[in-house]
Order: C-alpha cells, then structure tokens, then sequence
DNA sequence: CGTTCTATATAGATAGTCTATATAGCCCGT
DNA sequence: ACGGGCTATATAGACTATCTATATAGAACG
C-alpha cells in the first residue's frame, strides 16, 4: 500500500522521485506486466488471421523487421528449437510465404525470405494491430492519450536489444 | 515523418496537443504495437517454466485473478474452443495444478479451481514476470522511468473490459 | 587431410488445436 | 409432467507444433 504512492508522485521532481520510483518498482513492474498481459491477449486473437498461429505470425515479423535470415538465427529470436523452425519454416513455404534459398558462402545454410505474398501478409498484421490499439486508444481521455504517448519513447527504449 | 513531431510535443498542453495527437494516433498505435510486441517476445520465454506452455500460463492466470470458473468461461477468456479447453483442464488437473469440481446449481458443468499448487506455480509466473520487468525498467533514466510510471493508469484503463 | 564444429533435416513421441458428435442436464411451453 | 430444444462437457479423429535424438553435409582449422 505504501508502494502505491507511486502512482500519485508528481511527474517530474528530480532525484527524490527517481529514489522513490526505484523503491516502489516492484509495484511498477506489477503493474506494467498486468497491463501488457492484457493487452497481448487482446492482440493475440484480434489480429491473428484464422489459420495462422503466431509462432507463424512472429517468423513473418521478424522476416518483415529484420529481413532475410537463417533458420538458426529465426529459432533464436523465437526461442523455438531448429528442428522447430525447419518445420515452420517448410510450413510457410508450402503456404507461399517465404522461399527457401541457398547461402553462396555457407552451402550448409538456408536463407528464408518472404515472398512478395509474405510480405503482403506480414504488413496486414501489422495493418490489424495497429487499428485494433488505435480503436483502444480512442477511448483514452486526452490527458491519458498524452501520457501514453509521452511514455513510448521510453518503452521503446525498454525493448531494446542489449548483451548478456 | 510529420507523424513523427507527436512524440515531442512537450506533455500536457490542452486542446492542441488532444487534437494534433489524435491526427497521428495511427503512428502511435504503432509504436505501441512494435514495443508491445517486443516486450511480449522477451516475457514469453523468460518467464514460462519449462514444460509450461503459454495455454497453460494463460489459463493458470485467469483462474487466479479471476477465481474459479467454468470450461467454456475459461475457454472464451482464452479465445479457444470449448474442447480444446476441456483438454487443458483435464492435463491440467493430471499435473495437480486444479480440480474440477461439480457445481451443485448446475450438474452439466464443471467448475476448475487452483489447488494449493496450482495457486503457487501462478504466483511464481506472475513474480518471474515482474522481476524481468523490473531488471529492465532499471535500465531506464530517471525520466523514462516516471514516464512509464505516469502512463500506468492510461496503460490500465486502456485494457478494461468493455462491451461489444 | 582428418577431426571437430556447425547448419539443416528427419524420425518418433507427446501435446495442442480444431470440427463433428455424443451425452447428460437445464428450461420452457403446453 | 413430458417432450423438444438449448447448453455444458467430453470424446473421437485429424492435423499441427513442439521437443529430443540423430543423420547428413559443409565449414574451419590444425
């Protein structure tokens, strides 16, 4: 309970309210994972074309985002086995959403891109997601609108990729 | 890019801000798209036990902010069909994480609660989840960290139930 | 060259998901 | 109160996803 003096803080005070924040961001962290747990399960089903589950739907993304890649380098970003992403990946190419094409420096290797097809598909989705937040974020309050908009910068930086 | 000036209007101006932010609330959702959808790919696998799938980790949460409820009412929660849900229930209950109990007002239905294990195991899913939370919103400035301590409640309201 | 490492594919097992259907209990009108 | 229709769950069968273990082929390096 005293962890929720957060919420009411100033926004804004200097190094008193970063101490304090960093006391309470058990709560923060609480709080943050509740709402993106909600809004995930929104998205899931709202935004997932019949017949395409979102292993599928990451691949097509990571494809679309980061442009052709191995399937080692597609199973590590999905956290899937290799075996797992061969499957998928033959999968998806049965379906006509990605080639599967030699590497000319590593015979070994298979580079999976997306089709003009894939493509198609992988903006659609991401088409889908983005009406689906914006009919959310119609319903905000100007005053909340601003707060989630001042707060992107920020969890963009929370995604970032960083080492270990 | 004229999208782009939103994120640094300064916060809080009234009536202008309200309407230019609305102008480019497609870019708004998404960014909240791709930081949604990222943070979602970095708690899927660091927080899932082994073994766990997300139907179960999903299912699991439900019973436990929601307390006990029906098949179809999990199956509904959780965008999948009645059988599919019976089936998780039932491995579910094999692994002693619910019983499925008679509801005496209604015998067709069964009604699924937590076990004591079942109880723990959610409670750990929901500490993993704010403990990797929390490593990363330290990695944040002072700044970006009360930005998203001041979007909080705009991100909660955000996923309230609403009707169709 | 030969050994070892790496990228992918295949095999086999288990579990998740769907549609269609069966079974049992509820509800309601006459 | 009884018969028809509705609802909650389970079962069956088919397909897909996922894993581990292993095979195959190429790379890397002494």
């Amino acid at each position: 309970m005293q962890a929720r003096l957060t919420t009411w803080l100033p926004f804004l005070r200097g190094f008193s309210l970063y101490n304090v924040s960093r006391m309470a961001s058990t709560r923060v962290a609480d709080q943050l994972g509740v709402a993106l747990t909600r809004l995930t399960n929104v998205l899931r089903e709202a935004v997932l074309p019949p017949g395409m589950n979102s292993a599928q739907a990451r691949t097509l993304l990571a494809l679309h985002d980061a442009g052709p890649q191995r399937v080692t380098d597609l199973a590590r970003l999905d956290h899937l086995k290799q075996p797992t992403m061969s499957a998928v990946v033959i999968r998806m190419e049965g379906l006509g959403w990605v080639r599967r094409l030699e590497d000319k420096d590593d015979l070994r290797a298979v580079i999976v891109r997306l089709t003009p097809a894939g493509e198609r598909i992988a903006s659609q989705l991401i088409a889908a997601r983005t009406t689906v937040l914006q009919s959310y974020l119609n319903t905000l309050s100007a005053t909340d609108h601003a707060a989630v908009v001042a707060a992107l910068p920020a969890l963009r930086k929370l995604t970032r990729r960083r080492e270990r």
